[in-house]
DNA sequence: CTGTGCGGGTAAC
DNA sequence: GTTACCCGCACAG
């Protein structure tokens, strides 16, 4: 999506493909490009083998922030942030909202915070949480690049997520919120507050980054076939669905949001994820019963039975109102 | 409390 | 050399 112009340090070709893939540099270059044509967009679920030149004035660039969990991963460079995927969290029991839909809940960044998390019981049956961790580069962790150069901060992301998307960050911290307030009142007042800043922001950005992310897998790995491993899964491919890559268009699906409901959102699938919530379709089993245990942070089965009920009850999680 | 970034250190390859 | 990952620390909100 980028158009670089001519950059003595570039002999390749500057041509200016959709959505990020000017593959003419790379993350460690010692130079990078000078002149852009035009930075891109914010990518917020930036997948596959992409690459982005931001605006240095990019808020969330600035931030290197990505609605995956993604933590500070120490590569001994200061000049190059990188950050690996955490997953996602979900219910070891497979539960299922009525009818039919899952959770996906965002990891928490600090580790002490995600062992505490997965102490904490499924909000919907109560049983343990587990941590599905993402094997999209190689078997290992997606990687995102970060580097700041000039008016410009380039990323690069290595891996495809091979697990459902997590919440976003708003909203795992409007359901912390949420949790805090035991639904008062008042906390109704805030929550409603809190989900509308969350789907206003969605609503706004869908449609664009929907275009933005609908660059087929194939055409990446044929401009950077060297760096590609291949990480289809069995589940994986239904599960792509739902990101709207290789080809497949999110926006052949349905009704987008029950509008006139107090219930979430319809068929977590069948939505731009920008108008889901956290809960998806439970015909879509990926591997959660499959994956090996390396990895996954729990540690023992006394572990998975301490579980705690301080969790809000299912009115609190499923009840959401998303305002329009 | 949690997210974030930094950097020392270790291990495997 | 590279990459992954552990840890503690400092700082911010």
């Amino acid at each position: 999506m980028l158009g670089i112009t001519d950059d003595a340090s570039m002999d390749q070709e500057d041509s200016a493909l959709p959505n990020g893939e000017m593959f003419s540099w790379d993350i460690n270059d010692i130079k990078l490009p000078k002149n852009v044509k035009r930075t891109d967009r914010f990518q917020e679920w930036p997948d596959s083998y992409i690459k982005c030149i931001y605006s240095a004035d990019d808020k969330n660039a600035q931030r290197h922030l990505s609605s995956w969990a993604m933590r500070n991963t120490n590569n001994h460079n200061s000049r190059i942030l990188k950050k690996s995927c955490l997953g996602v969290v979900i219910c070891s029991n497979d539960c299922s909202v009525p009818p039919a839909r899952k959770m996906y809940l965002r990891p928490a960044i600090c580790d002490k915070a995600r062992q505490k998390q997965q102490r904490k019981s499924c909000p919907n049956c109560n049983g343990p949480l587990k941590l599905i961790p993402c094997r999209g580069h190689g078997g290992y962790p997606v990687t995102n690049f970060w580097r700041h150069e000039g008016p410009y901060i380039f990323f690069q992301s290595k891996g495809a997520h091979d697990h459902p998307r997590p919440e976003t960050k708003a909203e795992a911290e409007a359901r912390r919120s949420l949790q805090k307030t035991h639904m008062s009142a008042s906390s109704r007042v805030k929550r409603n507050r809190d989900m509308e800043r969350v789907y206003t922001e969605r609503r706004k950005n869908m449609f664009q980054r929907h275009k933005e992310n609908r660059m087929s897998m194939e055409e990446m790995r044929l401009k950077d076939g060297s760096k590609w491993e291949p990480t289809i899964k069995v589940g994986y491919h239904s599960f792509r669905s739902n990101v709207g890559t290789v080809g497949e268009d999110v926006y052949e699906g349905k009704t987008h949001l029950n509008c006139n409901s107090n219930n979430i959102p319809t068929t977590f699938c069948q939505l731009p994820l920008e108008e889901s919530y956290f809960i998806a379709d439970s015909g879509h089993h990926y591997y959660q019963n499959s994956l090996p245990t390396k990895g996954s942070e729990w540690h023992t089965e006394e572990e998975r039975k301490y579980t705690t009920l301080d969790c809000c009850n299912n009115e609190m999680f499923f009840n959401f109102v998303p305002l329009r």
